[in-house]
DNA sequence: GAATAATGGTTAAACGTTTAAACAACTATT
DNA sequence: AATAGTTGTTTAAACGTTTAACCATTATTC
């Protein structure tokens, strides 16, 4: 209640925040003038502005973010969804999207789903809330049905989904050749003289795990390897998924000599199985991964991998949004970025010669 | 700019947000009367209440938040920093964070400063400017001046540090036992018959490995076991710095036969120098982690460390934060929380009786 | 049957900006 | 000298809530 010192008492120091108003007052001017002149509006003096700007510093101003979000209609908020923040590939993505984005002003808003379908529709409705300006998501896992996505679509804000994306969703989507990668993990393995290679794939409904699952089937008849149905596994690619159909395969009387895992996590529990029962990597089972989390160089042996280049997912995610933001906003067309991803060979699958 | 629909031409959907005011104007009540009633306010009939409440779930009314936030003061946003969401430990912290702040109508933005003391402070910055009611952080590496931390709790934001914190602030922190974990380390390497246990620790400015080495000195003492100086390391504990330091103790004339390792990615690095070396582990040289991280059950062989119970120490800060919003929030005191850690013991240093 | 209390609202201001529209004081144009 | 244009500012409304203060009924009390 006190404002002003007195004798014994201590200064309570009332945190008003300095308001633009506070600005107008010191100078003699109108708010709005202040407003003006701090966005550098061509219709106040330089004079003025320069003031203001001074005076704005020495009152150690900080704008009111919601009360302009509110008159603006704009939050400069940017929601983001992902599985999972704990995995290298999404945390980086984020990264690289908070660079592009701070840059222009917008923060983020990160959110996990948890590979659950109600925490997304949770974290959509959050988001919502918070009155995002837009939305860039990675589906979870469980995820079918897409009503919530429709939902932020249909409220006209803008939504760009990465790596898991969905077709019939007509979005903006960014990710990398699945299917191509595909080609390429083969084209490896038959290069080290494999010929019965097996496929622990994600399921077949999430679109990136399906093309992985045809460029495995495409690249195996390219070079006329035969099509056996039980070395191609559906799978939920955790670690302890992995682990059993790591097991399935080796109980098999024709056992393979390379598998070929959607997944990192997946793809060290085949490790882990692998070690277990003594079998020689690469040379009895070469084995490679798709992800290139960091730990596949740790462990031993290291696992070869795909490298799906999350800094670049990250920056095209951010600059879709933007292009959004930009007054020159004719009906955009949707924007289908898809970026090459790249093998990265390790000892799990690298024979001597 | 059509709002009604005309032969021949599509209905453009004006999406014009129900707001308090059109329900009221349905039921022919005051804005205010609604407002209240979505609040359960004691003066309004259970009667009005139901049929707001009705009308607000036909004409799907999200509430602004930007408005209310601006009119109460409260943003109901709660920042988080951490150095990296890319840890199992931050990540996890952070998920049981956010379910408890869920749960009382918060959300979470989260920052990462990538260890960096200048992102740090802009972290501060974009959370100050999104008006956030909270911060729940934990240091960057780098750190060293506090002003940042400063500034937040100058403008009366609740201020929380959990992990690595700084007794100077005099802020709320919520960590581990960090001098009885050494203690614990060092306890059980001498039961597996360690005579010479080394310390790869962090930097002792941190607070945490400030008392991590005093635990092991401590402990060494209490066991009167010799406190060799070339046996105590301090370093950034990279997977790199632990490949570095390891290989420096391994060029010793009298080697260490256990290593203890403020950190488990430096610990991945010794272990990696000590698999290269073909090194025994645990019967040459033992080997033990901090903090428990998924990994260190994978490797070979798996390292044995300390779990922090990243779950409490989200939930604990959150609750913390939560105590600051309370209507009784008389002269609230710093809450120090210390939570007892425990000991995961693996391969690494399980030597066979 | 007058005073008091309880109930269930309404009014209007406020939060800190932004912005369309109005206006005042010049300068330039015819 | 009248008109138009330019420049720099002010006014006032608006964004969607919340909330203090007020008011109108009806119920209760003695």
């Amino acid at each position: 209640m006190l404002k002003r010192s007195s004798k014994g008492i201590k200064k309570i120091n009332i945190k008003k925040k300095t308001t633009i108003k506070d600005i107008a007052n010191v100078l003699n001017i109108s708010a709005a003038a202040v407003s003006k002149a701090l966005h550098d509006d061509s219709r106040i003096s330089a004079k003025t502005k320069k003031a203001v700007k001074q005076v704005a510093k020495n009152l150690n101003y900080q704008p009111n973010h919601l009360a302009s979000a509110l008159r603006s209609g704009k939050s400069n908020l940017v929601g983001v969804i992902v599985p999972r923040t704990n995995s290298n590939f999404f945390s980086s993505v984020i990264q690289s999207m908070e660079e592009v984005l701070n840059k222009e002003g917008y923060n983020i808003i990160i959110t996990q789903s948890n590979e659950s379908y109600k925490k997304e529709c949770d974290s959509i409705d959050t988001l919502l809330f918070t009155q995002v300006d837009g939305i860039i998501a990675s589906m979870a896992n469980e995820t079918v049905d897409l009503k919530h996505f429709e939902k932020v679509k249909s409220k006209g804000i803008p939504l760009i989904l990465f790596d898991r994306g969905e077709n019939d969703l007509n979005v903006d989507y960014i990710g990398i050749n699945d299917y191509q990668s595909s080609h390429m993990i083969v084209e490896h393995l038959v290069k080290q003289g494999c010929k019965r290679i097996a496929h622990i794939g994600g399921f077949k409904r999430t679109r990136i795990f399906n093309n992985r699952i045809k460029g495995y089937i495409d690249a195996l008849k390219k070079h006329q390897l035969p099509l056996d149905d039980e070395l191609l596994i559906e799978s939920s690619l955790t670690i302890k998924e992995g682990r059993k159909k790591m097991a399935e395969l080796l109980q098999l009387k024709h056992r393979p000599d390379a598998v070929y895992v959607a997944g990192d996590y997946a793809a060290l529990g085949a490790l882990q199985v692998m070690n277990e029962q003594n079998i020689n990597m690469p040379n009895d089972i070469a084995l490679v991964g798709f992800g290139n989390e960091p730990f596949t160089a740790m462990v031993t042996p290291s696992i070869t991998s795909i490298e799906q280049h999350s800094t670049d997912i990250g920056k095209q995610a951010a600059k879709t949004f933007l292009a959004y933001t930009e007054k020159t906003n004719i009906k955009q067309k949707l924007n289908k970025i898809i970026l090459d991803a790249e093998l990265v060979v390790r000892d799990s699958s690298k024979k001597e010669q």
